[in-house]
Order: C-alpha cells, then sequence, then structure tokens
DNA sequence: TACTATTTAATTTTT
DNA sequence: TTAAATAGTA
C-alpha cells in the first residue's frame, strides 16, 4: 500500500502521533496544529496499513459536525465506505447502545430522548405537581443540580446524608424527576450517557464484548470530557487499554458543563506508559498573533505546557483600539471591515467575537445602518424552534399517546378552547389516577368535562387517532406534511404578522424536507418516525445557512472554537464583561476565561483586533469599565495602539483617572449585612456604579449570590 | 380564554 | 434595554 496520502504532508510530530506503535497515546495539539488532521490520519494509518478493521474502531467526538466530517475524510483518504466502524458523539454512541440493549438498561423499546427544553418542561411540571414555591426552588437551577450530578455520575441515592435542608429538597426533586422519567420511559442528554455508563458497569458480558470489538478507540476534544465520558472510556479501555486523544488543555472552555481539564492530567496516570505527543507548530496565525496567545496563557497555572510556533512571517501587531462607548466601538469595527472589503477580501473572513449574546445587537445595528451583511451565529437551532418543536410534540403523540409532555404542548397550540381550568382538571385526574393525561382525557369526557371544553378536548384526541391511523402507511415526509396541516400549526403560524409567521411557516415545510432527506441509522432498527424524532433531538440542526452569502460573522468566543478567519476582532474587552464579572471571583473559572481569550486570539489567521469601550451601555444603565486585564498580559511590543481621535494618549493598561473608583453606595460596605425582601439575609460581596444606580453584588444565605440595583432592591442594612 | 400591562432579572450551550 | 414570564383585565 502506498503510504503517501496517509503520512505525506505531516510534520514530524504530527507522523510521531500517526504512526505510534500500539500505546495509549495523548496529543496534545495546540491550536491550528492539524488535530482533525492526525486523528483522521491515524484511523487512515490503522486501517490502511496496520490491516486494523473498521469494524474495531471507535471515534468519539462532540459534535455531529465533527463526527461526519472525520467520516467523510478517512472515507476519502482511503477511499473506501466506513460504513461499519463506529464514528459519533458521545450522545449519539451512547444512544445507539441503548436502543440495542434497552433491555439490559432498563428502558422501555420505545424510549424517548428529552432534550434540554423538554427536560426544563418536565421539572417545571413534576414542580407545580408538588406544590412547590416555583422563585424559591427554580425550575432551571433543579435542570442544573440534576444535570451536574449526572455528569459526575451521581444518582440521588449517592446523594444522601445531605445535613442541609435546601440541599436535601434538591436531591429529592432530582430523585422525583428520575422516577418520573423511568416510569414514562424518559431519557434526558446526561442520561444517556450516565445509562450507558451502567450498562457496561453492570453487564460484564455486554462490557467484554464491546471491549473485544472496540480495541481501537479514539477521542477527540478530551479536554471537554466529563466525568462520566471519562469513566465511560475507561471502562471500555480496561486494564491495559490504549485509548488515542487529542486535546488541548489551553482550549478547555467548558467547565460549566462538566468537561474536566483534569482528565488532560490523569490521563497519563491511569494510561501508564502514555506516548505524549505535542503539536506545537502552527499553519493558522502570524507570529505575532501566536507571541500574544502565548504570552497571555502562560500566565495559567497547571498547564501541561506548550508553545505554539510557525515558520511563517511575523504579521502585522495586534491592534488594541479603545472606543469611547459601545456604538463607537462598533463603528470602528465595522470601518475596518468596510477597508477590508473594498481591499477586495471576502467579507466573511471577518469575525466579531465577543464574550456574550447580548453584545451583538450594536454590532447588527450598525453592520445594518452600513448596509453591510452579516450572519449571527448561535440562537435557536432549527429542532429547538417553537413551531418545530409543536409539529415534534404531534408526532410524537402519534407514536405514544401517553407522553404527557407532548400533549400538554400541544393540547391548546393552536388555540382550540382548552384552557388553564380544563388542563388542571386533566392533571388532577391524571394524578389521582396514575395515569396518563390522554386517558384522564378520555376517562373525564365521559363524565366531567362537558360543553365547550370537552367538545374541544375530544375533538383533538379524534384528529390524532385519525392521523395516526390515517397516515399510518404513508411515507415519513408524507406524515409529516399531513401533521403540521391538519393539526393547524401551518395555518396558526402562517397568521403571525409579517415575516416572522412566513419564516415559521417557512420552518414547517422545512421540517417536510428534513424527513423527506432523513437516512435513520440501520443499526438501531427503529420504525422511521421513532428514528426521526430521536434524530430530532440529539441533532438540533446546524444553525450556518446560506454560505453562499458573503457575510461577516458575528459570534460568541465559545463558538468560534474550532473556526479560524483572517480577520478577527475581540470584542468587549473589558474587565467585568471579560473576564466576566461572575467569573472574577474564583481563580479557576478566571482561568477558564483566560482560555477563553486565547481561543479567540488563537482564530486570528493574519489580522487581529482586540477592541474596548471606555463606557458602555448595559442593562439600560450606563458602566464604566476598565480595559480587560488580558489586554495587559500581552507582550507590549506584540501591541499597537489605535488612537485616532485627538486624545492624550495613554498605556492601555494603566487605570483611568477620574472615574468611578466606585464611592461606596449610600450605607453600603462590601462585607455589609443587608436583608431583602424576598431573598433574605446576606453580605454585600461587590458594588458598581454610584447613587441610585448603583449594583450590588449580595452573597444571601439561602438563596445564594445576586446582583440587585440599589433603587428596587430595597434593601434593608443590618 | 385571550390579550395587554407589569414585573423581573440579565455568561458561555458541543448533546 | 429588552425579552420573557407572570399578573391582571376584557
Amino acid at each position: 500500500m502506498d503510504v503517501t496520502p496517509i503520512l505525506g504532508n505531516l510534520n514530524d510530530a504530527q507522523r510521531e502521533a500517526v504512526t505510534a506503535p500500539s500505546m495509549p497515546v495523548l496529543v496534545l495539539a495546540g491550536a491550528g496544529s492539524g488535530k482533525t488532521r492526525v486523528l483522521t490520519h491515524r484511523i487512515a494509518w490503522l486501517v490502511g496499513v496496520e490491516d486494523v478493521s473498521y469494524h474495531s474502531i471507535l471515534a468519539v467526538t462532540f459534535t455531529n459536525k465533527a463526527a461526519a466530517e472525520m467520516r467523510g475524510r478517512i472515507e476519502s483518504l482511503l477511499e473506501t465506505p466506513a460504513s461499519s466502524m463506529w464514528v459519533g458523539t458521545f450522545h449519539g454512541l451512547a444512544h445507539r447502545l441503548l436502543r440495542r440493549h434497552w433491555q439490559e438498561a432498563g428502558l422501555p423499546q420505545s424510549f424517548q430522548i428529552l432534550d434540554a427544553d423538554d427536560q426544563l418542561r418536565v421539572i417545571r411540571r413534576l414542580i407545580r405537581e408538588m406544590e412547590l414555591d416555583e422563585s424559591r426552588w427554580v425550575p432551571k437551577d433543579v435542570r442544573g443540580f440534576i444535570n451536574r450530578n449526572k455528569d459526575d455520575g451521581l444518582r440521588p441515592a449517592d446523594l444522601e446524608g445531605e445535613d442541609d435542608p435546601t440541599q436535601r429538597q434538591y436531591v429529592h426533586l432530582y430523585d422525583v424527576y428520575q422516577r418520573h422519567c423511568d416510569a414514562n420511559g424518559l431519557v434526558d442528554f446526561a442520561e444517556l450517557l450516565l445509562r450507558a455508563y451502567e450498562l457496561w458497569r453492570d453487564n460484564e458480558d455486554l462490557l467484554n464484548h464491546y471491549r473485544q470489538r472496540f480495541r481501537y478507540v479514539l477521542v477527540d476534544e478530551f479536554q471537554d470530557t466529563n466525568v462520566i465520558q471519562y469513566r465511560w472510556l475507561r471502562l471500555l479501555a480496561g486494564r491495559g487499554g490504549q485509548p488515542f486523544v487529542v486535546g488541548d488543555d489551553d482550549q478547555s472552555i467548558y467547565r460549566w458543563r462538566g468537561a474536566r481539564i483534569e482528565h488532560l492530567h490523569h490521563y497519563q496516570k491511569d494510561f501508564p506508559d502514555t506516548k505524549l505527543v505535542r503539536l506545537e507548530q502552527n499553519y493558522r496565525s502570524t507570529a505575532s498573533i501566536l507571541g500574544a496567545a502565548n504570552a497571555l496563557i502562560a500566565n495559567n497555572t497547571s498547564r501541561l505546557g506548550k508553545n505554539l510556533w510557525t515558520d511563517g512571517e511575523d504579521g502585522e501587531a495586534i491592534r488594541i483600539y479603545a472606543g469611547f462607548n459601545e456604538r463607537d466601538e462598533a463603528q470602528f469595527v465595522i470601518g475596518k471591515i468596510r477597508d477590508w472589503s473594498e481591499q477586495g477580501n471576502a467579507r466573511q473572513e471577518a469575525a466579531i467575537l465577543y464574550r456574550s449574546n447580548a453584545q451583538s445587537r450594536v454590532f447588527e445595528e450598525a453592520l445594518i445602518n452600513a448596509a453591510i451583511p452579516y450572519r449571527v451565529y448561535g440562537g435557536l437551532r432549527f429542532f429547538e424552534r417553537a413551531e418545530i418543536k409543536d409539529a415534534l410534540a404531534y408526532l410524537r403523540l402519534l407514536v405514544n399517546r401517553d407522553d404527557d409532555n407532548s400533549f400538554e404542548r400541544v393540547v391548546n397550540q393552536p388555540t382550540r378552547g382548552i384552557g388553564a381550568r380544563t388542563m388542571e382538571l386533566l392533571r388532577e385526574y391524571a394524578q389521582a389516577n396514575t395515569t396518563s393525561l390522554w386517558k384522564s382525557a378520555g376517562a373525564l369526557i365521559e363524565n366531567g368535562i362537558r360543553g365547550r371544553a370537552g367538545k374541544s378536548l375530544f375533538e383533538f384526541m379524534r384528529m390524532i387517532e385519525e392521523m395516526d391511523h390515517q397516515t399510518r402507511d404513508l411515507e415519513l415526509f408524507e406524515r409529516v406534511d399531513i401533521v403540521i396541516n391538519r393539526s393547524g400549526l401551518v395555518a396558526h403560524y402562517g397568521k403571525d404578522p409579517g415575516e416572522k409567521g412566513q419564516a415559521r411557516v417557512e420552518n414547517l415545510e422545512e421540517l417536510v424536507s428534513a424527513a423527506r432527506g432523513f437516512m435513520p441509522d440501520e443499526q438501531l432498527e427503529l420504525p422511521p418516525l421513532d428514528a426521526f424524532l430521536a434524530h430530532a433531538a440529539l441533532e438540533s440542526g446546524d444553525d450556518q445557512g446560506d454560505p453562499w452569502d458573503d457575510c461577516v460573522q458575528l459570534m460568541t468566543l465559545h463558538s468560534a472554537k474550532g473556526l479560524e478567519f483572517p480577520l478577527v476582532f475581540l470584542t468587549g474587552m473589558e474587565d467585568g464583561l471579560f473576564p466576566h464579572r461572575l467569573s472574577t471571583g474564583d481563580s479557576k473559572a478566571l482561568e477558564e476565561e483566560r482560555r477563553l481569550c486565547y481561543v479567540g486570539i488563537t482564530r486570528a489567521m493574519s489580522q487581529l483586533y482586540l477592541t474596548y469601550a471606555e463606557q458602555r451601555r448595559l442593562h439600560g444603565m450606563d458602566s464604566y469599565g476598565m480595559p480587560s486585564r488580558f489586554i495587559s498580559e500581552l507582550p507590549q511590543e506584540l501591541v499597537e495602539e489605535v488612537r485616532p481621535r485627538v486624545q492624550v494618549s495613554r498605556p492601555v493598561y494603566r487605570p483611568r483617572r477620574g472615574l468611578p473608583e466606585a464611592e461606596s453606595p449610600a450605607g453600603m460596605r462590601l462585607g455589609q449585612r443587608v436583608r431583602h425582601g424576598k431573598f433574605g439575609d446576606g453580605v454585600v460581596l461587590n458594588y458598581e456604579g454610584e447613587g441610585a444606580h448603583a449594583r450590588l453584588q449580595v452573597n444571601f444565605e439561602q438563596a445564594g449570590t445576586k446582583w440587585l440595583v440599589m433603587a428596587y432592591a430595597n434593601l434593608e442594612v443590618l
């Protein structure tokens, strides 16, 4: 076999990783160092040269996109279809296992996947049923608690023995939620992973089967694995296992989602005699940009250590611009983009990055004014849109009448006169008789609900039954088509005023197309509709369309990970915004912010601008910020200040004079004990601004830490 | 039951 | 500021 396509064009480090002998391998792959390349070429090497069967390979990624890309690249490298190779996301693979071994996993055959939104609805409903105060037990917080623990592999039973009553209640809610899910065959994202782990842990035969099969395990973005994912991998690898993992501790930005950077450190202990390969040659950015990135990240502790280099040009200095305010900042950025575009470059090569989504607005306004096309990434993805979720709920009801979530979602959507009162009756009945809403509705129509509501309910049920029976033998897309029309969703959303309604109808029609083009995963052996529903939950649908439009790219730093652009603007570089104020407290969080900044800087190929605003309107009030501490961590010689306005220049890292070194707001000192009407007693941790506009950060004994506006908070000084 | 006014709180989001 | 969630009214 000619190994040229597999090994040609690889540098020494890459080649060392790709051709490593059978042993655990940890590839520390810096930004832009050819990480994906190493992974795909490694698989090609195994199959093409070492004669490993695709069948024995398991490749794990974090996104569907990465998984699809990997399979595609390998197939084109080896020019053979790799259909027997398992490539997928952790969640996708876990899902596949659970479908295959649903009995061993203790699940009903037709279990449903709950996405984040569905999960929240379930939790909210349970909290209401338990008649708890929703402002005390915030559904989102409860969800966070549950998912955090599941990510760490903890079941309610593992959390017993809590003294703190608040914690005990959380554990109780987790327990109630889990029982509900188990009783109804519902599996949330975290549960997919945890169940798949337990499946192997508790079934030795099964585990051995998969250990036999997957002799070659490869993992991408290893720094993003959470506890349960890591345990799952370790279980599969077993003693003497030899996983090939690729990651970058400096690009770990999902700690708050359960990712544990420590796994990179544990790896070498858990798998003795690991071969460590560092990919440090960068093929993306100029030397100046890399110098800045290296210097910044050097401020973090406990790194595995890595220094990016390039044999390319130094390139231009990194430009810093201090805007008057956020509008001025946006104006500056847009001016530079216009220059860029006038020099004959594509707009899509320019990216405006920011810490939080809310910051996109001012750029959008300025871009609209300047008539420059742009695209904002993030936001709702296809399968998360309300109209799509409605349609999916109808489809779920066709599969399973007793799906209470879906029932609740669409019984009155579009409105058909089944209101809160009727639902109240249904829920009461369902709870009293431990049955589903659908069955309760049937029973209550017989006796209990009369009049308009009863009639509507009957009509609704008849419609579902009819849709099911009449479309049962049709193709999937035809069923979807009939459902979106007969349910009244198309007519309902079409009435929404303006383009919005138009867009929603188009989305519904797009769902029909998606169903038409849907290729079910054969290995799942599910009926088409069930497979489609699972697909919809696991693949939120990508949000990047119109690749032919030449648009400026706007996105958060998080969503920029993995991408690259010739021209990059890191905006809102102010302390409090970036690093975000909520992360400035503890050093772990701050280091993650720094990694985020590192990710941002390393997105840039040739030109990089950092901008900030001296005054920023945030949440409707003006605030003054200091330049981000990250700016001062960059080497002076690589940085150049842009100061077009006539103004006394001053080093950006020196604190500004005369700006509110914040006079403490009336009677409030750090450490001051205060009482709040709702949140109870707490201690002032921080403040900003002055007078009535001042904001205080208070750590409440019960409610935790909150930012409050002086004028509205009505705090009592204790 | 459906629409409108008021209140509330405000990172990041691979699945 | 503004979006979303809730409370209040027709």
